[in-house]
DNA sequence: TCATCTTACACGTTTGAAGCGT
DNA sequence: AACGCTTCAAACGTGTAAGATG
């Protein structure tokens, strides 16, 4: 991945994300505000904070705001310039304030300007299983995957239309955990909110066919607990409790000024805690019997207490033989959930390098040339057109994050807030774009596939 | 002293280049 | 020359534990 600085000096280092500035232009509709749906009926979603509307599930009530920060909409800036779909008014069920307590609703919320989509979270009995113990995600300096990953199914997109397909991490709310032996409890206020970064799924754009063919999956997320991340990773504090959500932006013509619509979803189940090291034990167990990568830390795995414990007293005593034990299998019961992707394919397949894309999916976009206009307007029209990306400052290293050639060379922007953290260039005309790009020059580039974004980031301190 | 974070480590998995055969 | 398959080494992703930090 690379930083915007490294591959295009030429910009500056500041590109600031932000809803229109009042006055600027008024002639936008006001953003889509968030819904929970359940998916599948939600459908042109909905809701809230401006109407207050009976929730259709027993138990449900509008939440009520624990923090001026909380849950501020990161894609209001996308939504400001898409044509608003139909409306009707859902209200979110409130998250509990206790992991592990929770009695959470199979419901998925919303923001909806695309009627007819439904998401449903591929893997949510392995999230479930998670969430009944209170899921834990490490965070690290370098960045740490998430597990599991949110892996989703996509019904009811234009099969020929093309869409982006993002990811970020919300605060679920303004609280600080502490685990308390067993379980977490609140300690205090939460940490300042740090700049919103989004992930976005390196097949972006595809089209809607492409997307319903199989689970879509983002497992190559990383959490980082660095506030100078240089590598673009979703930023968190440690414990504090988190909710991932999942946007689909419809880029209605490749060309055009105008994108489609856009759906944002989230998933009850998918609430965690952000760690530096895991509190609860139960957790530890779970990720080590799911995840194929901490299989070696199973019953018969090498690494595992026993083995461990046995090579520190070989250590002792003197050279170590040679090992002949046999470790076996390293399965254990509930196997790698997260590893398949569809249904025999495993899930690292759905999210091959380049070379194996079907490439056909994603033709280059008709535009003639790599207009900066174009791209600017019209970021999503250069993904997967490898010829109308900017080409890369070779007087930049590749980043650390990655010893091999990066498949998806993943760059991202960071992209400040300016003042109050909203604004856009008064002057441009531009309906979407310029809504969350100001500062810079307008040559700015959209990150590439696998890539973050920075989106109405706010000072950090 | 305590809670939290950082780092090095060993191990299993993934990836992609190289080699080979057709 | 092009393609497909296999092999293998390097990089990556894990959780652990010791030590550092505040």
């Amino acid at each position: 991945m690379y930083h915007p600085r490294e591959l295009y000096p030429s910009l500056g280092t500041s590109y600031r994300l932000g809803p229109p500035q009042p006055g600027a232009d008024s002639s936008f509709p006001p953003a889509l505000a968030e819904g929970y749906c359940y998916p599948g009926e939600f459908w042109g979603a909905f809701l809230y904070r401006d109407w207050e509307v009976p929730w259709p599930w027993d138990g449900f009530s509008f939440p009520t705001p624990q923090s001026p920060d909380l849950d501020t909409p990161k894609l209001d800036c996308f939504l400001s310039g898409i044509e608003a779909g139909p409306r009707t008014l859902a209200a979110p069920p409130p998250l509990p304030p206790v992991l592990g307590t929770e009695s959470a609703p199979p419901a998925a919320e919303a923001l909806h300007s695309l009627p007819g989509v439904s998401l449903s979270l591929e893997n949510r009995e392995l999230w479930k299983e998670f969430n009944s113990v209170g899921t834990e995600m490490i965070i690290t300096k370098a960045g740490r995957r998430m597990f599991p990953a949110c892996r989703v199914s996509v019904t009811g997109l234009d099969p020929e239309a093309r869409y982006l397909f993002l990811l970020d991490v919300v605060p679920v709310d303004g609280a600080r955990y502490r685990w308390q032996g067993r379980r977490w409890e609140p300690s205090g206020k939460a940490e300042p909110r740090l700049p919103d970064r989004v992930y976005i799924h390196p097949d972006s754009p595809a089209t809607g066919a492409h997307w319903m063919r199989q689970p879509v999956s983002f497992h190559r997320v990383k959490l980082t607990n660095s506030t100078l991340d240089p590598h673009g990773h979703l930023i968190l504090h440690s414990m504090h409790k988190y909710q991932p959500r999942i946007h689909l932006v419809r880029a209605a013509q490749l060309c055009s000024q105008h994108w489609g619509g856009v759906a944002s979803f989230r998933f009850p189940e998918t609430t965690f805690i952000s760690v530096t090291a895991y509190q609860n034990p139960r957790i530890t167990q779970l990720k080590i019997a799911a995840n194929p990568f901490a299989k070696g830390f199973r019953e018969n795995g090498r690494n595992c207490k026993r083995e461990r414990d046995a090579r520190v007293k070989r250590k002792l005593r003197g050279p170590e033989p040679v090992a002949t034990e046999a470790y076996g299998s390293g399965e254990a019961p509930g196997g790698p959930c997260d590893s398949t992707l569809g249904g025999d394919v495993r899930e690292s397949d759905s999210e091959q390098a380049p070379a194996r894309r079907d490439t056909a999916l994603v033709p280059a976009p008709p535009c003639a040339g790599p207009s900066a206009e174009a791209y600017l307007l019209h970021p999503a029209a250069f993904h997967g057109a490898p010829n109308h990306l900017p080409t890369r400052n070779p007087s930049f290293p590749e980043a650390v994050d990655s010893g091999r050639s990066a498949p998806y060379s993943a760059a991202f922007l960071e992209l400040q807030s300016g003042p109050g953290g909203s604004g856009y260039p008064a002057a441009s005309p531009a309906p979407f774009a310029s809504h969350f790009l100001q500062g810079g020059p307008f040559s700015l580039p959209y990150p590439g596939p696998g890539a973050y974004l920075d989106v109405v980031s706010k000072p950090m301190y």
